[in-house]
DNA sequence: CTAATCCAGGTTTTT
DNA sequence: CCTGGATTAG
């Protein structure tokens, strides 16, 4: 594929205007020549057709499976392998951490492993704070310096909340996650606390938890993840000299996912290609696809595609069809459901694989028997010759997993868990964290205020107050504070607080003294050994490990934290730490971090994961599971015309990750927050052509459609349960008796349900409406 | 100050 | 159901 000539290649032509190459001349960093045609081989037309665009503004829309990564990987090595852009020039921006890791990864199979170090790659935030760590140290045009912290999510709410009782507001009424949505969407629209134009009253309030919470970041010297966009986009916006700087720098944008930019990002992205410099060619390249967009509800706008065009209408476009991933049934099925939204420009996608298996729709009783089904035809496949790793299980809500992974671990199958409970938002992971962050910013009250007690050393309420009186007294933070008072520099008595009492005194020296010993050993230890002598001097690693089982289950946690640390023991170890907290800060999703207890590798275990993280995957076997009204689409979108368009194009994400087989499941009933409920069939299974199903799924949804006839269907177990209706003292069956689950007007309904192995029947009479008959459901013993 | 216990509320998706 | 907050007993 990738050819290097042996002698020096003739000087190119300059991609860019001669005035920038004379302006900033070439760095070392330039890739390896490539052979044009080498390149492109393999491509198709299309792909090849936007891969080798001239410069100037590109749109690319891509449908699912058509192979964007390619495009984009193969745009970036033509731009500097043929085109001899300098590799410096070159910025490709992703959505997620492991986008940008692939790409990254082919990018180095690409270029032959050159010159891959001065190609920026990486996600928006992350570039995002790179840039400001640079622009922020020296220039005073932000109210922030270079070494700021990032705030996640849970730093977040809890300055909301401490916002919230500080300025007396009721926080039911007042809820912090809606008042952070509020600040979010608020820094999403580049509106900072003075220009917030509240157009209601509870949007006053919490204009006014704006303007603080913002004051508080600030004082810790820290960013939330809006701050890293927003103030990016306004020193873009606001100073030239930076502004021109980048573009310069950057004469090549690519961006991945336009359809989930938000206002800010286009705007940065938008700012960064402008013609305001003479002669510079916007050289910005989007990929996207607006039935993708799945991100709405964090600010992301599937129009920013519409608008690009806008912007720029000298943007050429190329439409990516052809699907190298899925059967032409699936992607029949995911075409007849997109087709339900109007907002949209339709797509025609094709294969070359004719047909393929059709779409098995089931119905289960419950999520037990969700579960027992999906693990059934797993372990079914599996025997036949199916690799574990190439099945998903997909879910709309976290919450669903626990069901299915019960059923997989009942049945010893390796799973792997993607997303749900993050790694890094583990109480013992982010205690951790904190020592560490601490090691790095004693006066990061973030991290100050979450360990001060933990593990508990006798500073309760009373303690702190003694440190939070003398840094308001004095006006310093926390920890400048705590260093005042065992110092014994401030005078014994307080105002309003009295002698500090010596308990209290030896507890915050014990803290100061643990602190203490990080901050001397930070430039000596690597952040693994840190860690380690966090977790021992704290006391932290003791009290943790009380021989409980979840106490080793949160030590193992830590062990692998220790692991993450390891990665950067080549560094000197100082910068090691920060480099470490930036990418622990900023990195989302598990992948990496959750090896096999059981020692299957990644390729060997059955996924599960929610239809949000499954975008850009790919699995051979796909179940989806939880198709039912209220759960997708979900209850928060049903008033939505455009909520609910997201959740169909959930559901078009989910299918087209299949490749040759997809699986649909509803259940019946399903528990939530222990009451269980009665469920519909999802709105979106009636929208599926007949001919994709399988005869018998078919057959369901047909009589189904039809909708006050009963609704019937055989159940798909072979042996019926032995004379479980006369256990019941209502009805009898006998083995070999077709057991039917009738959930309507039959008088009757029986379901059957499997439990470890066992089947399980529910026999009752309809009285008095659905509800009461499923309160009255008996719940039967098999017999042997 | 800590630990145990009770209670109410909130439960979509993630950089 | 699970969490986080509040309350209470020690």
């Amino acid at each position: 594929m990738v050819t290097r000539p042996t002698a020096p290649p003739p000087p190119p032509p300059p991609l860019s205007p001669e005035a920038f190459n004379a302006a900033y001349p070439p760095a070392p960093g330039s890739a390896p020549k490539l052979d044009a045609d080498a390149l492109l081989t393999g491509l198709n037309d299309r792909q090849r057709e936007a891969v080798t665009l001239p410069p100037g503004p590109a749109l690319v829309l891509a449908g699912p499976g058509s192979g964007k990564t390619r495009v984009l990987t193969h745009r970036v090595a033509w731009l500097v392998g043929v085109e001899r852009v300098p590799t410096w020039q070159v910025m490709a921006v992703t959505f997620t951490n492991k986008a940008a890791r692939e790409m990254r990864a082919r990018l180095d199979t690409l270029l032959g492993g050159h010159a891959m170090d001065r190609l920026s790659i990486g996600t928006f935030h992350a570039t995002c704070a790179r840039l400001l760590r640079v622009e922020a140290s020296g220039a005073d045009i932000l109210d922030f310096d270079g070494r700021f912290i990032i705030f996640d999510s849970d730093d977040q709410i809890r300055t909301v909340k401490r916002v919230v009782r500080e300025l007396d507001l009721d926080d039911k009424q007042y809820r912090p996650r809606a008042i952070l949505g509020a600040i979010s969407a608020a820094k999403n629209e580049m509106i900072r606390p003075r220009e917030y134009n509240p157009p209601t009253y509870w949007h006053e309030v919490a204009g006014r938890v704006y303007e603080r919470y913002q004051a508080l970041l600030r004082l810790s010297n820290a960013l939330d993840f809006d701050d890293l966009l927003l103030e990016t986009a306004t020193l873009l916006r606001d100073v030239p000299a930076v502004r021109d700087k980048y573009r310069a720098r950057w004469q090549h944008v690519l961006v991945d996912e336009f359809q989930d930019t938000n206002s800010v990002q286009y705007q940065m992205v938008h700012g960064l290609a402008s013609a305001e410099i003479a002669d510079a060619p916007h050289n910005l390249f989007v990929v996207g696809d607006e039935d993708q967009s799945i991100y709405r509800w964090r600010g992301a706008d599937y129009r920013n595609i519409q608008r690009f065009r806008r912007d720029f209408p000298a943007a050429r476009t190329v439409l990516l069809e052809q699907n190298y991933r899925s059967t032409q049934t699936i992607l029949d099925a995911a075409q007849a459901v997109i087709a339900g939204n109007a907002n949209r420009t339709p797509k025609e996608l094709w294969t070359d694989s004719k047909g393929g298996a059709g779409i098995t729709l089931f119905e289960a009783y419950d999520e037990g028997e969700e579960a027992a089904y999906v693990v059934r035809r797993i372990e079914q496949m599996n025997t036949r010759g199916r690799e574990y790793g190439d099945f998903a299980v997909m879910y709309r809500t976290n919450a669903q997993s626990r069901a299915i992974e019960d059923a997989l671990v009942r049945r010893r199958i390796p799973y792997q868990l993607v997303g749900a409970t993050r790694f890094y938002d583990r109480r013992e992971v982010r205690d951790a964290l904190a020592f560490l962050r601490l090691a790095h910013n004693p006066l990061d009250e973030m991290s100050f205020l979450r360990v001060l007690n933990v593990p508990t050393r006798g500073i309760g309420p009373k303690a702190l107050s003694y440190v939070q009186a003398v840094s308001d007294e004095f006006n310093v933070p926390l920890w400048s504070a705590l260093q005042l008072l065992v110092d014994d520099e401030v005078e014994r008595d307080l105002p309003g607080l009295g002698p500090v009492d010596n308990r209290s005194r030896n507890a915050l020296t014990t803290f100061h003294t643990i602190i203490d010993g990080l901050l001397f050993a930070r430039d000596t230890l690597e952040p693994s050994a840190l860690l380690g002598r966090a977790l021992d001097t704290s006391g932290y690693a003791n009290w943790l490990r009380d021989g409980s089982e979840e106490g080793e289950e949160r030590w193992e946690n830590l062990l692998e934290l220790r692991g993450v640390a390891e990665d950067f023991g080549a560094l000197p170890p100082r910068e090691a730490l920060s480099a470490m907290l930036e990418s622990v800060a900023l990195v989302a999703d598990v992948d990496g971090i959750a090896e096999g207890e059981d020692g299957a590798q990644q390729g060997e275990r059955v996924t599960l994961l929610t239809l949000h993280s499954a975008k850009g995957l790919e699995y051979k076997v796909v179940f989806i599971t939880g198709l039912e009204e209220d759960t997708l689409p979900h209850s928060r979108s049903a008033n939505d015309p455009e909520a609910l368009e997201e959740e169909r194009r959930l559901l078009y994400v989910g299918i087209t990750r299949a490749e040759e087989k997809l699986h649909l499941v509803h259940a019946f009933r399903r528990s939530l927050f222990g009451t269980t409920e009665v469920r519909q069939p999802s709105r979106f299974l009636t929208e599926l052509p007949p001919e994709v199903l399988t005869p018998s799924a078919a057959r369901t949804t047909r009589s189904r459609s039809k909708e006050s006839s009963p609704r019937t269907e055989e159940t798909q177990w072979r042996k019926a349960p032995t004379r479980a209706g006369a256990a019941a003292g209502r009805t009898q069956f006998h083995a070999g008796d077709k057991v039917r689950h009738a959930s309507f007007g039959e008088g009757i309904v029986v379901t059957s349900a499997e439990r470890d192995g066992d089947e399980e029947v529910t026999v009752a009479f309809v009285k008095g409406g659905i509800k009461k008959l499923l309160q009255s459901f008996a719940k039967l013993e098999p017999r042997g």
